[in-house]
Order: structure tokens, then sequence, then C-alpha cells
DNA sequence: TAAATTAGCAACCATAAAGTTGCATAATAT
DNA sequence: ATATTATGCAACTTTATGGTTGCTAATTTA
């Protein structure tokens, strides 16, 4: 369907996932899905569509244990994002010149 | 109605738009609508909603010479993205060690 | 065993997004 | 003056997205 890098910056274009991932983030422990809905506004449901499109895009790792299923975060995906941006740095500043450089 | 880097994240989310960011950037001059949409498959007016959708991100930057609009890119912006990434870096490899860092 | 908890599945809704076409208008070229 | 070109605007279609609710199944707890 849709490339690796597009998947990525979708799941993480949405404020309600990139909060959702945060908290993962900084939590730092495996979470079921009830406790990570529980800090935030929508329904389970709406969590767990959320945290099915952090999946797909390898941001969200999740385990089942009984009738609960763990969810952590992974950051590594967003090396993709930073390969992508590191082209456009060099035209951060003296946008120009860097260019010039750029093609020679 | 969104945040920045919302904007920002939205907007490079899409190939297409990707795509034309990207043509716009190696260029380097301004380019008229019509030059850039001849560069893709879509239309006209495919091309011209995506080049607002930079514009409102900030990411192109659209300049009116008689019938003509000239449209370039501006990557600055980006600068947003790697700021939120920046966060993550932390994690990128040895997780619980750096995360344990943070905490400190 | 019965009750409570965790979660998936499916259907549904509303809105946004990606793209199209047709038409009008303003600027340029012949 | 006419024809051509560059563009915006508006309406429309299709599909994706973010979110909901109701129901069922499996695992725990009492």
């Amino acid at each position: 369907m849709q490339d690796k890098i597009t998947r990525i910056l979708k799941a993480v274009a949405d404020p309600t996932r990139r909060e959702i991932f945060h908290a993962l983030v900084v939590t730092a422990t495996a979470l079921p899905i009830t406790q990570v809905s529980s800090q935030f506004d929508i329904s389970r449901q709406g969590v767990t569509k959320h945290l099915k499109t952090l999946e797909d895009a390898g941001l969200v790792t999740i385990s089942t244990r009984g009738r609960e299923r763990f969810c952590s975060a992974d950051t590594k995906p967003l090396i993709e994002v930073s390969k992508w941006l590191k082209f456009y740095e060099k035209f951060w500043d003296d946008s120009l010149d860097n260019l010039a450089s750029y093609l020679d």
C-alpha cells in the first residue's frame, strides 16, 4: 500500500497519535491498551485504532499476555524521518550557497 | 485550525507533496505553477491544491508577477520537525539507559 | 461457577483529503 | 483586436480518516 516513510509520517502527523506515542515513550514500560486509553478523552476503540496505525508504522509494538495486550513505543522508525530531513538541512540557512555546493 | 507542527507533518506526509516540494527545492529557482504541474501526472488543479497545503505549512512561498505565480520552496519549517525529533533521538539505540539518564 | 475485566470485530457516521472537470478572468503575445 | 496562456474558483466524486457504539469472546477474579 504505502511506503515506509509515508506510513511513519502519516502516523505522527496526527496530534492525538503523537500524544499516545509520547506517553508510551516516556512511560518506558509496556502498557495494556485500557491503561493507555484511560489517559485520553477518546474511546478505547479510538485509541486502539491509533495504536494500530502506530504499529503499522513500527512506532509501537504490541505483545499479548493473557487477555491483555501490552503496548510499548519504539522510536527507531523515526530514524527514517531524520534521514529524510538530512537532505533538506543543507538548505536551512544560506540556501543558495549550499545548493550551489550540493550541485557540484 | 491545526497547529504548526501538525500542518508541516501533514504537508510532508503525502508522497506527491513530498515530490513537489523536492522538485522545488532542487530547482532552486521560482517556478510558475504550470511549470511545476507539468512535471506531474495529476492535473494542474491537483498540483495547485498541494501547493496551497505546502504554502499553509510555510514550505512553499508564492509570489505573483503578471499573470504568473512563482513558487519556491522554503525548507526552514522543517526545523520544527527536526526539533520534534530531537527528543526521541535519546531513545534510538540504547533505550533504557538513555531513558534513565533523561529521567534524572 | 458467576461476575468482572480486557479486548477484538463490525457497522456506522461525519468530515477531510486527493483528485477531477468546467468555466471565468486577467495578462500576454500575435 | 484576437487568440493564447496562466490561473483561480466552484462543484463534484471517491476514498481515507478519526471517531463512535453495540456485541461477542476470552481471561481473571471472587
